[in-house]
DNA sequence: CATGAATGAGAATTCATTCAT
DNA sequence: CATGAATGAATTCTCATTCAT
């Protein structure tokens, strides 16, 4: 506990602290500016640091979002990488169910800040490779999923399970960045129903 | 002499020439440069017109882009557009099957071009606005089929038409765009046979 | 059909005032603050343009003064032009000894310019080979005097012209140098004098 | 000899060693960058020290680079200081001409670096001084050459020495400039016969 | 002796767009 | 219908240097 504050010394701390503040600073700004409109100026400003210390941690303005970006998909993952062991079709729709709601879930908690990376993807090549990878993660892990239903008997065994876990993920993916958009069109549970539904019947 | 309306007829050829130079050449300048490199001057210099004619034709770097783009959507509207009325899940199949096919194939035809549009996507507001109008229109066009399936007993009529048409579009639009990049992870038949046979066995 | 013409020049007439006035603005700003810390955006204060303006008419600042720099240096080509038809070694040696005269006093009255001159050398690699450029020009034209002279059995014929030209350029750039650089340690009569006789002496 | 270290504390000999580590490691990034793109984080770095470090030795990138450069410029001054008392005019010209070729020759041995140095000299302010007063130190040298020849009757009084020297030290300057440039447009073995033969022709 | 986190000045430059001719 | 000279906003990112530890 205080052990690791005890190995860092005083600079090292001050480091983290300084790296921190920028973090904290460059959310607020983008959150309030977009990720186009942001500057670093901006950034140090708030971090009460030097303009030269922003390059010192990031190379730079994408880099900075990229950070940020993982620290939210963080959380995603934690969704992503649930247990999924069903036994029946059954138990398979409704896990698959509570996962989907709790992705767009978190979407919606974290909207601003995913519309602030969604603008970033379109606009910086960086950040749209980060958002490639995060999405292949994503996949990968379905595949997985739709790998152990096959196994147990439950999934038709002729897809393709990297094929399906994809077009699964971009289909999920796209209501995503609806439900962030806010011009909520649909009822999140009636997308989450239809969606689910359409993919465990075609499935399984 | 028919004077007059031959020198109109002759302006409004030259003015039609102009606007095709225009198009064209930034067309070449778009596929050459990206939609962000490219620039306005490149165009007017190689359509051999002066600065101010191209604002002429155009609002702005966008709203040429925005021609161009609809000038090639043109052709995956008629893929969209073809009649669907399958007699049997079988029928179904097979006729969506093609039109996925259809769809990617044109996209991989048109892959430069569709490269540009999605960079100009990620970039300009006005081209995503466009590029989401195409999107609801292949959507309403995907609805129409699902309604017709449902109400001839062949798909399932508890699914929402307008959520499964928009998932269904959405996994195909990703796939495409995964086609236009060009790193081909999978063979476009096995897309189309596994998206299809997901979609279709959950649906009807 | 002449308004048009006159429309045109009109236009063209203006824009080369505009250059001039650039041109102007950045003597005055170069003079005043030396090739480094000068700025466009002085210039363009200055000439009352706007900030692209000078992007127009010259790539940056580099270019501007190259400009500049090829202005003042068409009088020291007319110098070096010259015609030197020397009869005997007496008549070489004053015509020379003239020559240098007029090449020094030229870059004492354009004292200041040439200094900016010579930081700009050092500096920019563009101004530098610019300078190279002129040099080269200077010692092909005595070349051809070194030549002349011993077609006319009056020099050593065993020297290798453009070698001596050279030699004999470089040793009189350099003490041109000296005498822009201000602490004239110096009288430019002796060093006219000396540098002359030797030269001559050696050659003649 | 090793009594001189012997004599320094584990301190001083670290102290010796760090320096000498800078020294190296600053020698070599110079040699690759050049003197502008170099950097004192890239020394450092190499080096194994501290940012502060390299402060403590040296008060600047320029103050480290003229102590690169006057150990560059020992040699050189072991040639200018080689006696010189020659018997005849043609003893003369075959020492001076011994001389230059020693001269350049060491140009083009440190070649790699005299570019940097020249880089340098454009460049800072501090650097050029530095250079001037080395040059100074080799005209010094040549006019107790000149005026040796003169008081034994071999030179022509006439001339005034310091200026002779200094001709003379800048027409073998801008030489060895060129040598060092590397296009070789002459052979060295031309230019030293040319120069020399020039100079003691016209000054014996 | 050694370190390295923090600093901050500041000039260049682009190109879409306008509007007077 | 066509032209093209003029415009100008606004952020980037570097790196030598310092000084507290």
């Amino acid at each position: 506990m205080a052990n690791e504050n005890e190995n860092l010394t005083v600079r090292e701390r001050q480091a983290i602290q300084t790296r921190k503040n920028l973090l904290d600073a460059g959310k607020a700004i983008f959150l309030e500016n977009g990720f186009q409109k942001a500057t670093i100026s901006q950034m140090i400003k708030r971090a009460h640091t030097g303009y030269g210390t922003a390059y010192v941690y990031f190379k730079n303005k994408d880099d900075l979002l990229i950070v940020l970006m993982e620290e939210v998909m963080e959380k995603f993952y934690q969704v992503a990488e649930q247990s999924f062991e069903p036994k029946s079709k059954g138990e398979a729709q409704e896990q698959i169910s509570e996962q989907v709601r709790l992705f767009l879930m978190l979407a919606v908690e974290e909207k601003a800040m995913m519309n602030v990376i969604k603008e970033a993807i379109g606009v910086s090549q960086e950040v749209e490779q980060r958002w490639n990878l995060i999405r292949e993660r994503f996949i990968e892990r379905i595949s997985v999923d739709v790998r152990y239903s096959q196994k147990k008997g439950l999934a038709n065994p002729t897809f393709n399970p990297v094929l399906v876990a994809r077009g699964w993920f971009y289909a999920n993916e796209m209501f995503m960045w609806d439900c962030v958009k806010g011009d909520n069109l649909f009822s999140i549970d009636d997308v989450i129903m239809n969606l689910t539904q359409l993919y465990v019947d075609g499935l399984y």
